[in-house]
Order: structure tokens, then sequence, then C-alpha cells
DNA sequence: CGACTTTGACCGGCGC
DNA sequence: GCGCCGGTCAAAGTCG
């Protein structure tokens, strides 16, 4: 119902046309990325383009981020401070991430007062017990309407300081303001709507132009040009490309490979004892976006 | 009073 | 066809 038949806005007509141009174009800053690896052969067919599109725009990991991923976990562990491990379990294997339900499945040792939060804003609108689980697994929506992202979260069965983290869907409206506006509606945010919306919608729509975004990206929109502004972050040494696209499916395959910054990022975030000024605590819904979060879960 | 969470009902997929 | 199970919905409850 909210989710508008469950349409993806972003395979619309005018959005494909749209995003296959910016594909096609190697300047387009949707594209500019380290990772993203456009090929500049013809697309031929619609499947093609989007597949492409996914496997750019999503730029999830490929085989070689898993390979690489797993050889550093089994070095980190050996290492005496490493309090950081980064395991990935499920079907992100699949090539090319050819479909948007494709999943992230990550495990993420939670502090004490259970901050995971990944810098999107998510609403929770369901929990349920799992059959020969102990732990009631919570459900997760992006709260920008035009964005389909959801999670799932579960403590871990093994590891009582574990989440299970599952992620769904793609963050899309990152690019929302360079989206074409749906329904030729002016070109501007969910804010202009005139009718009425689901209320969560309309209290999200009070954000800024970075609605939906992670906050480090609503900072840096708010120190605009500054393209080191990423390092200030929370002391996030994150990759302006990375950064700059704020994707959290970006960021993980970053992070697997580049464990060093992985464990700053780890003790920056994983302090729990000494870090409540970067995270308070939190609401029950403690995975759920805080006006002071951090935006680096602790994997593990 | 609005924002957000909780929780039971409902629905659809799947295996038997 | 039936029952189980996971996922979603939405009314009710809670909190600040």
């Amino acid at each position: 119902m909210e989710e508008g038949g469950e349409k993806h806005d972003w395979v619309d007509d005018d959005s494909q046309e749209e995003l296959v141009r910016e594909l096609l174009d190697e300047e387009s800053p949707f594209f500019l990325r380290s990772q993203g690896t456009i090929q500049p052969k013809a697309i031929t067919s619609e499947e093609e383009v989007s597949k492409q599109l996914v496997s750019n725009v999503y730029s999830g990991p490929r085989i070689e981020d898993i390979e690489n991923a797993l050889s550093s976990v089994s070095n980190w562990k050996d290492q005496p401070q490493q309090t950081t491990r980064l395991v990935w379990t499920n079907s992100m294997l699949e090539r090319n991430l050819s479909k948007i339900e494709s999943k992230y499945t990550l495990k993420v040792r939670s502090c004490g007062n259970g901050m995971a939060d990944d810098g999107y804003k998510w609403r929770k609108y369901g929990q349920k017990s799992i059959k020969n689980s102990p732990n009631p697994r919570s459900y997760y929506k992006c709260t920008n309407p035009r964005c389909n992202a959801k999670k799932q979260v579960e403590k871990s069965r093994d590891e009582a300081d574990t989440l299970i983290i599952t992620y769904e869907g793609l963050h899309l409206h990152f690019v929302d303001p360079y989206f074409p506006p749906l329904n030729d509606q002016p070109f501007q945010h969910d804010n202009n709507e005139p009718t009425k919306k689901p209320r969560k919608a309309i209290s999200e729509s009070g954000e800024s132009r970075a609605f939906g975004l992670p906050q480090t990206m609503q900072i840096q929109e708010a120190t605009t040009n500054n393209i080191n502004s990423a390092v200030s972050l929370e002391g996030c040494p994150c990759p302006q490309e990375v950064a700059s696209e704020g994707l959290l499916e970006d960021m993980v395959p970053w992070i697997i490979r580049n464990p060093f910054h992985n464990n700053i990022i780890s003790s920056n975030s994983t302090s729990c004892s000494s870090s409540q000024t970067r995270s308070p605590p939190v609401s029950p819904s403690s995975l759920s976006w805080s006006p002071n979060y951090n935006p680096w879960p602790v994997f593990i």
C-alpha cells in the first residue's frame, strides 16, 4: 500500500531512461566510483541495462571482495587487539547481484546499548518470533517512501552480543535529487506533496533535501564542496567515493578491503563503554536513526 | 498530541 | 488441501 504497489519507482520508464543515460555517460557523477567498473561496451538490451545498472549503482561486493574479506577475516582474528570481524554469510554471492531482492547478511557486534546503527533512518514495522530461535526478529523499512530498502535484525543464537542484520533492497533515494520528478511533480521533495501521506512520511519530509540519506551525507551536503569532509565526519576515514555515495552496501565491501580502516572505525564505535558521547543511549529501537548516531556498526 | 513501538491478525509461499 | 512459517499490516499502546 504505502509501497505504491511495490513497483519500484526507480525503474519506471522516465527514471530508467534517465538512468540509462547516466549509465552510458562515463562522466556521470552517479557512476564515478573507484569500484565501479563500467564497461564501455554497448548495452543491447533492457535486461543488460538493468543488470549493469544494479551492479554499478549497487556496487555490491563481487566474488573477489568476498574472497578478500574472508582472507582478511582470518588474518585479523589472530591479532590480539583485533575486535572486529566481518562475516558475510549469504546470498550476496549471486553473480552481479542482478536482482534487487539480493540480500546482505551481516553479523554485527552490538555494543552494550545495542547500537548498531548504519546511518539510515528505519521504521520498525514488525517483529516475529522465529521458529527454533530464542530471539525475535525485527523488521525495519527505510523511512523514505521512495526507498524500498528493508532490513531484518535478530540476535545471534550463538553470540549474545551479536546481531544478525539482513539488508534487502536498495537505498536508491540517495540519488533522488538527481532523478527526474515522478508524475510530473515539481522537482522538489516530498514536502511539496499536496496530498495526504503516511504520517511517518510527513514527519520525514521536514528533513533536508538529503532526506533519507545517511547522516554522513547530510553533513557532507551541509559542507558542500569540502571533499575531505568525509574524513572529518566522526573521524571517519572513509574514502571520498564511498562517503559521497553513502550506501551501506558500498561501505561494507570497502571496509572489507580495508581492514586497517576497519580497525579505526571499530575503535571509534566499539568503545562501547567510552563512546557514550558518540553513541548515546538509544530508544528501544536502538537500531533506528538517532540524532547523534554513529554510522559505523561494529562488524565482527 | 504526535511520533514511535508493540503485537496479534492476516496473507501468501511452501512442503507434506 | 492443509498446516506451518515467515513477512506484512494496522490498531492499540507507550512515551516524551
